[in-house]
DNA sequence: CAAACAGTTGAACAATTATTCAACTATATT
DNA sequence: AATATAGTTGAATAATTGTTCAACTGTTTG
């Protein structure tokens, strides 16, 4: 099956096409990357790590921040723990989140940035 | 209502949620932002505006590269034109695409940086 | 003018996903 | 040991979303 049959399409580039296919990366790269942006593509995501950027908080601490329940917190708080965006630690009763790395305070300035034009 | 009715919990660390909340934004900016990663969070959006980043680029073009059909990436170029991510001009009976701003770019790059780590 | 092609669009369908709810674990307190 | 609280979890539900399909617009060419 050729690409034409796909797309529909007769009149194509081709050597901009060609040129362009050597510049991209493989599919699970960009399954990775659109993993990673998921994270952000949330309202109580986001919240909650823009929320981690000042410091560490527990699951209530969140929960009573954002107004919404503890589960609703933890289920979203276990996601940002699986994409490596939070880390925690344990503390008697409390479970303390607090961001993995820099780079998701960089990723949401930038993000700011291109709103705020 | 309180917001530990809404949270379920008693002790909360008023400091720190008072201090959070005094650096957090509107909802309306976090909505607009995780709207935002939202185009970024799909593999045929990430591979589209990969694919931009070299040269403009036709539908059909695109459509060819990707492998697929030239309604499912129309489709999501209005997504993206709609967030102001793409840009396109019209010759005959092309429309070339192209990227918007160099933002793109850096939100990308900043992606590819926290997978390749 | 008619045929061919590039591109768009709306509806439909399937898949994904955010929150709720109830039940559960684990730690702390009395 | 019993109770209370912090946090997690899985299933269920509702909402969102990506692709397909068919029909459509607009431009080009013979």
């Amino acid at each position: 099956m050729t690409d034409e049959s796909v797309c529909q399409c007769d009149h194509i580039h081709e050597t901009e096409v060609s040129n362009t296919k050597k510049t991209m990366l493989k599919d699970d790269d960009y399954i990775a990357l659109s993993t990673l942006y998921k994270m952000f593509a949330d309202p109580t995501r986001i919240k909650l790590l823009h929320a981690l950027e000042k410091s560490e908080l527990c699951v209530c601490d969140l929960a009573a921040l954002l107004g919404m329940t503890k589960s609703a917190i933890s289920h979203q708080l276990k996601a940002l723990k699986l994409s490596d965006l939070v880390k925690f630690r344990k503390e008697g009763q409390n479970v303390y989140y607090s961001l993995a790395d820099d780079h998701v305070k960089l990723i949401i300035d930038m993000g700011l940035e291109h709103i705020n034009e």
